[in-house]
DNA sequence: CGATGAAAATTTGAATTCATAATAACTTTG
DNA sequence: CAAAGTTATTATGAATTCAAATTTTCATCG
C-alpha cells in the first residue's frame, strides 16, 4: 500500500480506514490501533484522530473515552433501521427526480435499466449490482437534493460491509427486477408519488438482510 | 462565559460553538476565529480543529483547505432540500411509530396536543413552537429507529438559526394546527400509511421558508 | 494454583512546537 | 498616486511532546 499523499489528510485517512472496515481488514468490534495505523499511512496521531472523530460522526466507528476507537458493530436492528431509512430517502428521491429529471437522464436510466436486465438474465451479480447501484444513485442525483444525496451516501456507506451479498434467492432477484420495471415506467411517465411509493417499499434492500452472516444478532450483543 | 469542563473536549467545544451560531454570535459566512475560540474556551488548538472538522461532516460548517473554517451558508434552496429531507424523516418516523407506539405514549402526546392547542388559542407563538416540537419528537422517538432520529436532529441543527421564526401568518398557523389534528387522529387509530402521509406533506415546515429574512437567497449569492 | 494488588508499559487526550501557506504591510517603480 | 513586487506577519496543517488514564505484567498472598 503507497503512502498518502498530503492533501485533506484527515479525510484521506478517513477514507483509508473505511476502506480497511470494507474489506475486512478491521472487522466489526475490532479495535482501532491508532499508533500502527499512524505508521502504516504514514501520518502522526493528530491527522488520523480527527479522522476517527469524523468517522465516529459518520457513524462507522464508536469512540470509547480514554479507550480508544473501536469499528462499530452492526447489529440486525441497526441493518433493518438504516435500510427503512435509506427506503424513506429513496422514495424522497424518486418524487424530486420526476419533478427535475432531463429526458437525457431518462433516456441513461433506461440504458442502465436495459444494460442490467442483461446482467440479470446471464446471471452476472456482482455486474448486476453495480449496475443497479448506478440506477438508485442516478435517481438520486436527479433529485438535486444535495443534502439527501450526503445523507443516503453516509447511510450506504455505514452498511457497506454487509450489502451485496454473494447469496441472492431467484425469488428475491425476481422481485427487486419487477420493481426496478415498474420504476422505469413510472420515471418514463414522471409520475412522483409512484416512483416514490414504488422505491420506499422496494424489497431488495430488505430481503438481502436475509442472507448477511457478517451482522451480530442483537441477541448475541456484548 | 465559563471554561470548559475537559471530559469529551471536542464534542463540548464542538457544541458551544453551535451555540454560538445559533446564537448568532457567529453569523453565516463569517470566518471562525480559531485562536480567538481556543482563549475563549481555554482550550487548545486540538480539541477546536477537531470539532470543527466533526461540525463540517455534519454540515454546520464549512472547511477551506488552508483557508479555515466558515459557518456555513444556509441559502433558500439548502433549507428547502433539508425541510424535504425532515418531512420524508417524519413521515417514515410516523410509519414505524404507530407499529411501535405504546398507548401511554399516545396519551402523552394527546396531552401535548392538547396544550399545544391551548398556545395556539391564546397565541403564544414561542410556548407553541415548544410543545409543537415535543410532539414531533416523541413521534420520532415512538419509531424506535435511533438512526433515523440522529438523522433527524442532525439536519434540524443545520436549519435551527432560521427556525422559528416569529412572523407567522394565520393561515399557515391554522393549516399546522388542522395536520396536527389529523395526526393525533392518525395515531391514535394507529394509521401508519396515513400518519406518514400527514407528517410528509405537513405544511408547517415549508410555510416557515417564507418568513425566514437570514437566508440567502441563491441569486445573491457569493 | 488462582486471586489480588502494585509497578511498569502502553495508550489516549490535549498542549505545544514546527513548517508551510495565505494574508497584510510596505517598498519600489512607472 | 496606483500597480506590482517584496517582505513581514499571521493563520493553518501536521508532528511532536507531555500528562493522565488504562492495560499489562508480575510479584505476593491466601
Amino acid at each position: 500500500m503507497s503512502k498518502i499523499q498530503h492533501r485533506n489528510l484527515y479525510r484521506e485517512v478517513a477514507d483509508r480506514i473505511l476502506d480497511l472496515i470494507e474489506q475486512g481488514d478491521l472487522a466489526s468490534g475490532d479495535r482501532i490501533p491508532e499508533r500502527e495505523l499512524c505508521e502504516r499511512f504514514g501520518v502522526s496521531r493528530t491527522p488520523l484522530r480527527e479522522a476517527l472523530k469524523v468517522l465516529a460522526s459518520e457513524g462507522s466507528v464508536e469512540l470509547l473515552p480514554n479507550r480508544g476507537a473501536r469499528v462499530r458493530q452492526l447489529t440486525l436492528k441497526m441493518v433493518k433501521d438504516t435500510y427503512d431509512l435509506m427506503g424513506a430517502l429513496e422514495g424522497l428521491a424518486g418524487e424530486l427526480a420526476c419533478q427535475h429529471i432531463t429526458d437525457g437522464e431518462i433516456a441513461e436510466i433506461r440504458q442502465l435499466h436495459d444494460r442490467m436486465l442483461g446482467h440479470y438474465r446471464s446471471r452476472e451479480l456482482a455486474d448486476y449490482f453495480r449496475v443497479n447501484r448506478q440506477i438508485h444513485e442516478s435517481i438520486l442525483a436527479a433529485s438535486r437534493n444535495e443534502a439527501l444525496q450526503e445523507m443516503y451516501s453516509n447511510l450506504s456507506q455505514r452498511v457497506k460491509r454487509v450489502r451485496y451479498s454473494k447469496q441472492m434467492t431467484d425469488d428475491f432477484w425476481r422481485q427487486a427486477v419487477e420493481d426496478h420495471e415498474a420504476m422505469i415506467e413510472a420515471i418514463e411517465q414522471r409520475e412522483g408519488r409512484w416512483l416514490g411509493q414504488i422505491l420506499r417499499d422496494h424489497l431488495c434492500n430488505k430481503l438481502e438482510v436475509a442472507a448477511m452472516d457478517e451482522i451480530i444478532d442483537d441477541r448475541q450483543r456484548a
